[in-house]
DNA sequence: TCTTCTTTTTTTGTATACAAAAAAAGGCCC
DNA sequence: GGGCCTTTTTTTGTATACAAAAAAAGAAGA
């Protein structure tokens, strides 16, 4: 293991305390999101155990779990694997993630709680706050936040989970595509836009909005050759942090 | 463990050779859809190890990936059950399933190979002679398969494996809420009717198509005030076929 | 007879040991 | 130097043992 991953790793594990299934994946899915450990990276059980201070049994659970989310690959009798997904799923992603979270701002039009409304607005002006104050990493946060509250108000606790599982995996195709020379993904007013159909009840004009979002998001990813590079990364079996 | 759950379980197990987590979790998700194993049933890891023959490293993985198909329920420290998803949670089921293979059909409109409809072709008729031949779970699976294929077809693959997890979890509540009386689902010529519009290639005639036909299914479902006898029973653990 | 508390049994959570498979390293020949 | 085969090491798959939690059974009292 190189020394920039176990350090990565050692940060990530929880301070003190025993740490359960639920905690190791979290801390690995945040990493991934954060761009911390590379699509390629190998996840060993063994070092994954003592890093966290369990046993590889509990190891196993977080990451069956991670898996299930396409967060990694698991394949038999190979280590697991940071997923990097293909500019090809990232616009199949994209287009799944319009149609749901379309639907769930068409079925929230108007009918959502004041209360909600203003969670949500708390959460659009902190990722702005962010923005300005130059804290990328805060800014992501919050807008995850944002979208994961619309999932959770959805009527439909169905589709509402469908649309956190996009959530995530859109934004770790953003992480990975995202222009090199950008230095964030901030989309000016645009989630203030939403929320104002949100409360109008414009259901189709909700929808547009999240269309826009999310359109505007994929603009701002290089999704042109690199195909083949990341194809061959993990076909040849080159990984970029570790022997 | 009651005999009839114990020699179900004989009957689901592999014959011979070695079985996989993969293989345990097909058998118990086909049985659950057969309403073979009835919801609440519990599913104690020892005793599925005995009967398939192997230790619960094996049984505990099949259980974990059921539980991410919302097959059953895994809470800590508890067995694992069979799920009984709620009347609420079957309309939002049926609501995500007209969404998703709505589009997917829309998008599958005059761009399938001749050699796919053709398949689609046969599983339709299939489940026409087993309806006609009055072998219900015949005309179940072959039903199911056609569905699958849809979902497979799908030129976005997010979409379609989206769409498998729930033509699954709509198999489970139309198994569970059938009205009493009725013998079979079977609706007459509605799947020939989607392939002559995939076939001609009219996107929202095929969308179409798909809504009544999940309509008319969720319309065969008794969906009226059992709400509270079914929340009762997973509340109060009342399990109707084993101690 | 019903309730409540205690004891026993069952069942899951976690760690660990050993076998099998895959990956890596080393040596060999060209 | 580069490719190929063998050996070693690493890593996963599975079974099992023991601790902790939950469920069930039993006993005591009203």
């Amino acid at each position: 293991m190189s020394n920039a991953w176990h350090e990565e790793m050692q940060a990530v594990a929880k301070s003190g305390g025993r740490v359960s299934d639920r905690d190791i994946a979290d801390k690995v899915r945040h990493a991934v999101l954060m761009q911390r450990l590379p699509p390629g990276t190998k996840l060993p059980e063994i070092t994954l155990g003592e890093v966290f201070g369990v046993s590889r049994s509990v190891v196993r659970k977080s990451l069956t779990r991670l898996a299930s989310e396409h967060v990694i690959d698991q394949r038999p009798n190979q280590v697991a694997r940071v997923r990097a997904p293909s500019v090809e799923e990232t616009r199949e992603t994209f287009d799944a993630r319009r149609l749901v979270e379309g639907e769930i701002a068409a079925q929230l039009a108007g009918r959502l709680s004041p209360e909600a409304l203003e969670a949500l607005e708390r959460q659009a002006d902190l990722e702005t706050e962010a923005f300005r104050g130059g804290d990328e990493p805060a800014r992501i946060e919050h807008s995850l936040t944002l979208h994961h509250l619309l999932a959770e108000h959805s009527p439909n606790r169905v589709l509402g989970g469908m649309l956190t599982d996009l959530v995530l995996r859109t934004s770790i195709v953003v992480a990975l595509y995202k222009r090199s020379g950008l230095a964030s993904c901030y989309q000016e007013g645009q989630h203030g836009r939403l929320l104002r159909h949100l409360a109008s009840g414009d259901a189709e004009a909700a929808r547009g909005a999240i269309h826009d979002h999310l359109n505007g998001l994929e603009a701002l990813l290089d999704l042109s050759p690199r195909e083949a590079r990341i194809d061959l990364m993990s076909i040849l079996g080159h990984t970029p942090e570790q022997a």
